[in-house]
RNA sequence: GGGCCGUUAGCUCAGUAGGUAGAGCAAUACACUUUUAAUGUAUGGGUCGACGGUUCGAUCCCGUCACGGCCUACCA
């Protein structure tokens, strides 16, 4: 893909290219001032206001001695009319050599067409850049999926959609940050390269760090770091960027993503929940244009209250109510009959989650707060008061999707400790023995929220594949 | 990692029950001074993903490989 293609199109835009060089055009000039962007432009529109304008040529339409043709920049396309009667000869025909997708700036004089268009009839031009290579077709855009993704400049200039989408997400992430600057939390900055990969249970990606001599990893989470933040003071704290999981790619997974964590001391779950349910309403409204995203049976509903449910309820509802009374036995027979397989290592904990994983999670399409996760598997949440066999967190699962899992952070050293040592098992080595030691020096009780953005991004676009919201996903080296 | 499917012109796609391929857009040439996917006429453009095999002959059948898609597995 990234061989300069030998075709007729190069050669006949070289041939263009030396032409206007031979006329005194620089094809790979120099800046140009331009009165706006385009958008600026139509938006401060007036009749026979001479304005200069930069952008790239995507269409022309040549009647002889009378040329229509499209330019567009960043913020818009916009129309141009080159009469042979109002420039130089020889820049009318120099005009002729251009290529479509070629960089130029015009200067001319505003009008309105009879069929009511906005244009700039040109007085002047200069070319800005040459476009050796031609762009994909005009009307039908550039479909090959593979192409898509690993030529994305090419993606975004011929399908307007996906420019539209990343315009979306970008605004979303602007005011993500915004939401929660205006309430009093701080942005931080900790380490992606980690001594130890903590904070979750992924297979991290590893690396050499060679001053050091030294085997580093790319984080999997921010995690233990925010933390140590909270110990040291900075009780209203987030993130959002990157983290790195050395497994497999899907729709749904890409392995550099987008997290953003939040934590605030002396606040529990009710605190996580406002903050998420703030946020997800505010860019529901704010950027992707209101509080029903899709239609039908698809739609999400993002109106106020969500549901909220335990894991064990859920369990119950799709299982059968005595399904924690049954024998060990009898629970995996009847996990079989709907269908999952289990792995024979398996304990009864680990069937129910299988159960709760394949038969429920993927059910729960309406934002769904799901509460009281038994204790062993979020090693990294307090347990709830009344019942140490559950801990105090939530997953607000939408669209099927986990979306945001809070807990309550679990803040004592010493069962943090043996959480830990317990995960690691023999592999000593692979405990972060600082984070416990930052422990020991008094965390305060906090809330705390993961929030995969890139999930979400797709959840409030209505798009399936994380993909498609990633500028550059994730492809095998050609 | 496993299963299924795909890869044809710059782009979007047809097609060949095995005889080396077509369209639209794009390109080139000519005409045309208010077009909007401009229009009209003419022309050029292909290692049919790569490499092997079968065959008189392979883009087509078989095998291997590369890349991609979907499903699946790993991802508290």
């Amino acid at each position: 893909m990234s061989e300069l293609t030998q075709n007729e199109y190069r050669e006949q835009r070289l041939t263009n290219m030396r032409a206007l060089e031979d006329m005194g055009y620089k094809p790979f000039g120099h800046a140009f001032k331009r009165s706006g962007r385009l958008a600026e432009i139509r938006a401060d529109f007036e009749e026979e206001k001479v304005v200069t304008a930069a952008g790239r040529l995507t269409t022309v339409r040549d009647m002889g001695k009378s040329i229509f043709a499209d330019i567009r920049d960043g913020s818009d396309r916009f129309q141009i009319y080159v009469q042979k009667k109002s420039l130089d000869e020889e820049a009318f025909d120099a005009f002729k050599l251009l290529d479509v997708g070629d960089h130029i700036g015009v200067e001319g004089a505003l009008f309105t067409t009879r069929t009511g268009e906005s244009t700039i009839k040109i007085s002047k031009w200069d070319l800005l850049s040459k476009s050796l290579l031609p762009l994909p077709e005009k009307w039908h855009g550039l479909k090959d999926v593979e192409a898509r993704y690993r030529q994305r400049y090419l993606d975004l200039i011929s399908n307007p959609d996906v420019r539209a989408l990343f315009d979306k997400r970008i605004a979303a992430i602007r005011e993500t940050r915004a939401f929660l600057e205006a309430r009093g939390f701080s942005e931080v900055e900790t380490p992606m390269l980690q001594g130890q990969a903590g904070g979750a249970a992924a297979r991290p990606f590893v690396t050499h760090y060679t001053a050091l001599d030294q085997e580093m990893y790319m984080r999997i989470a921010p995690e233990l770091y925010l933390k140590r933040l909270l110990v040291g003071g900075f009780d209203k704290v987030f993130e959002l960027n990157r983290s790195f999981r050395n497994e497999g790619l899907s729709r749904t997974h890409n392995p550099e993503f987008t997290m953003l964590e939040i934590y605030e001391a002396y606040t529990d779950l009710s605190g996580m929940k406002d903050i998420i349910e703030g946020l997800i309403t505010h860019l529901a409204t704010e950027v992707f244009g209101g509080l029903v995203v899709g239609e039908g049976d698809d739609a999400i509903d993002f109106n106020l209250p969500w549901r909220e449910v335990t894991y064990r309820d859920l369990i119950l509802e799709r299982m059968g109510e005595d399904w924690y009374d049954l024998s060990f036995e009898d629970a995996c027979a009847r996990a079989e009959k709907e269908g999952l397989s289990l792995d024979p290592e398996w304990g009864m904990m680990m069937v129910t989650h299988e159960v709760y994983e394949k038969l429920i999670e993927k059910t729960l399409h309406q934002p769904t707060f799901v509460t009281r996760f038994p204790a062993e598997l979020v090693p990294l949440a307090g347990a709830c008061d009344d019942d140490a066999s559950v801990v105090d967190v939530f997953e607000l699962v939408i669209g099927g999707k986990e979306v945001a899992p809070a807990y309550k952070e679990l803040n004592n050293p010493l069962v943090q400790r043996e959480r830990l040592d317990n995960q690691a098992g023999e592999d000593t080595e692979k405990v972060d023995t600082d984070f416990l030691t930052a422990l020991e020096h008094g965390m305060p009780p906090a809330g705390g929220m993961g929030i995969g953005i890139d999930r979400l991004i797709m959840t409030l676009a209505g798009v399936d594949a994380i993909r498609d919201v990633i500028l550059f996903p994730q492809l095998r080296q050609k």
